[in-house]
DNA sequence: GTCTATAAGAGGATAGAC
DNA sequence: GTCTATCCTCTTATAGAC
């Protein structure tokens, strides 16, 4: 792979846009600031993107895809030890991953608790497509989980799998919202909580 | 106390106001599609407010002293039990609070993780002054549990603080992402657990 | 690919009548 | 208190030259 130091005129609006789709939000942030920052004229911008629109949902689909592929990667390494090691090797390493880029996943919360009226139906839409993506990869590993006995039977695997969705999710906000590091061990811990809460 | 029926045009644009502001956010949000939904023409609103501006922060500062008022009784409720009880029953009574009417919370937490660039100064200089008042509230419990030696003093009264007021808002987004309804039960609970994290 | 020029509309706010 | 009329600015997007 080939380190790029001149990034493309594409490239520099995605990584100016993004920035300003996520600190002013889509309303706020307008076409002529970010091509000024870009520095080119508004008009070159409808070159690459039919529109505001256009342009905002580019980002926004790059960020899930990355997720989804790097969740799938963790889901997929080390196939052959136990299905519970590889879901609390999953959780520990999507939160890992957030960590070192956490402002991509603030990008999303923001448009997921507070959906701008004009594209709040594309949101919702892709919303319910990523997030089933996210549900198959997770419950691939939960089933197993279950065909081994590794989880009691108490709970359905969709029972299991909002358990899991919401404690790594709340994680992530708390990340958001106070900065948090977790340490090697914070993690383990942590992982151990939600599999005993799986399991009650 | 009269019960009011017909509101007066005020009270209809702040609680029309509050609901734009919420769903919409504050850039979205238009004093023009404000006042038809009044049923008063733009310029009228300008009688009650100098700004679009001037509207936010009267709704803002409501819902802040609101939530005031009450933590502030909640402390003083109970004056003569152990500090320990009435720092738990200020968590209890507070997450109780919230979710009866956990818009306003999510109000506040939009402005506060997303706030919009022309309001942004005036949103962050009352942000602070608003959790210097709550921190008063809470600290004042706090250091009376430090002296009845109900805190073991590994911790400075700062730092427990800061662990209380993270799990009561952690809690409170978990409201807010999911609408979690806790029983007293749950909450008894999970008091405890915060209690021991300030312990530990 | 990037530019200039401009259309078409929405938004905050004010003046002044009633 | 509420209205009509209006100002001025900002925004998305397009047409067409280079």
């Amino acid at each position: 792979m080939v380190l790029k130091i001149n990034k493309n005129t594409e490239e520099r609006i995605q990584s100016i846009a993004f920035k300003d789709f996520l600190e002013k939000g889509y309303e706020e942030s307008n076409v002529r600031d970010i091509c000024k920052k870009v520095d080119i004229k508004a008009s070159s911008l409808y070159y690459y993107y039919t529109s505001k629109i256009d342009l905002f949902f580019h980002i926004y689909d790059n960020i899930c895809k990355e997720n989804l592929r790097y969740r799938n990667d963790l889901a997929n390494a080390n196939n052959y030890s136990s299905p519970m090691l590889r879901l609390g090797d999953m959780y520990k390493g999507m939160i890992r991953y957030y960590s070192n880029d956490i402002v991509k996943q603030k990008f999303l919360l923001r448009y997921q608790l507070f959906p701008p009226e004009e594209i709040s139906y594309l949101l919702h839409e892709k919303y319910r497509f990523y997030s089933n993506e996210e549900n198959n990869i997770i419950l691939h590993l939960i089933n197993l989980c279950m065909k081994s006995d590794l989880l009691n039977g108490n709970m359905k695997p969709l029972e299991s799998l909002q358990i899991y969705k919401k404690n790594e999710k709340m994680q992530m906000i708390e990340m958001i919202t106070y900065g948090t590091k977790m340490s090697n061990a914070e993690l383990d811990l942590s992982w151990i909580k939600i599999w005993n809460s799986m399991n009650s």
